[in-house]
DNA sequence: CTATGGACCTGAATGC
DNA sequence: TGCATTCAGGTCCATA
């Protein structure tokens, strides 16, 4: 699944080409995370007025209430001139400018009609998310802080979103990796200077990932089906048992969380 | 409150 | 060829 950059990447593309679209009726797959939450005929009438982000969701403001999208692990958006839904496509959005559709083959995602950010559902989701990295919230003196008070291993912490939001798996690995730093370290035991670089890390390998169109996924496209998203360039991800680009060292895996971390033993020393 | 393991689901790759 | 095992982008939830 994508992490921020490919959910970025996603809104991006979505956004300018669904705005003002009206919503002509909705065909439902299989179920999803959770319900819809809404009888999809009370759908059919409402305007996309915008698409947002929060984290890893997508938020696409309705003209009553906002319909939230998550893409899980496996999950994808197309919107345009949509064939006949695959077994994998669980959400048709047919609009007056095209279709969007979801396309998640192991059902993570989720689509969900809240009525408001206040609903249960949109609190249940959203409220504990940390910073936006990419955004004015996820200062360096917070980032500290909010680290002080963390005793499990940083890559972990990293994981949970609830510090920042978005670093997925790849992009763990990867800041941990141009921050120098283990990622067994207990996220209180980081210096204020490795806290800085980290910081530095998570923002730049990600803003450099949406630059390049959300390229840490094997079977990513955009919306608009764009190829040549197949380009994953990781430093560490993926690359065990591979010489390091920068020291030579062989890189390693390990499994934190049930989820496989990998890290270059010369490099990653703090 | 934090930390941890399990759960959800399908498909691809690997090994015998 | 068939079948079992392992792994994959996430994150909620129960439990300690």
């Amino acid at each position: 699944m994508p992490e921020l950059p490919e959910v970025e990447v996603t809104r991006r593309s979505l956004a300018h080409r669904i705005r003002g679209a009206k919503i002509r009726s909705v065909r439902l797959g299989k179920p999803l995370r959770w319900p819809l939450g809404v009888a999809p005929a009370q759908l059919e009438g409402l305007r996309v007025q915008a698409v947002r982000r929060r984290g890893k969701y997508l938020l696409l403001e309705l003209s009553r209430g906002i319909l939230l999208l998550h893409l899980g692990m496996s999950g994808s958006l197309s919107f345009g001139a949509a064939g006949p839904a695959g077994s994998h496509d669980h959400l048709d959005l047919c609009t007056n400018q095209g279709v969007l559709r979801l396309h998640d083959p192991r059902r993570f995602g989720a689509a969900v009609w809240l009525p408001d950010l206040q609903a249960p559902m949109a609190r249940k989701l959203l409220d504990g998310l940390g910073a936006e990295p990419l955004g004015r919230d996820f200062d360096r003196a917070g980032f500290y802080r909010a680290l002080h008070g963390r005793r499990a291993a940083i890559k972990q912490v990293l994981l949970s979103g609830r510090v920042v939001v978005g670093v997925g798996n790849i992009y763990a690995c990867e800041a941990l990796f141009w921050a120098g730093i283990r990622p067994t370290l207990r996220a209180n035991r980081l210096s204020r200077r490795r806290c800085d670089a980290l910081h530095a890390s998570i923002v730049q390998v990600l803003k450099d990932a949406i630059e390049r169109g959300g390229s840490s996924l094997r079977d990513f496209s955009d919306p608009a089906g764009k190829t040549g998203y197949f380009q994953l360039d990781a430093a560490v991800y993926g690359r065990a048992g591979q010489a390091c680009s920068r020291c030579g060292t062989t890189i390693r895996r390990i499994t934190q969380g049930q989820r496989s971390t990998y890290y270059c033993p010369g490099c990653q020393t703090f």
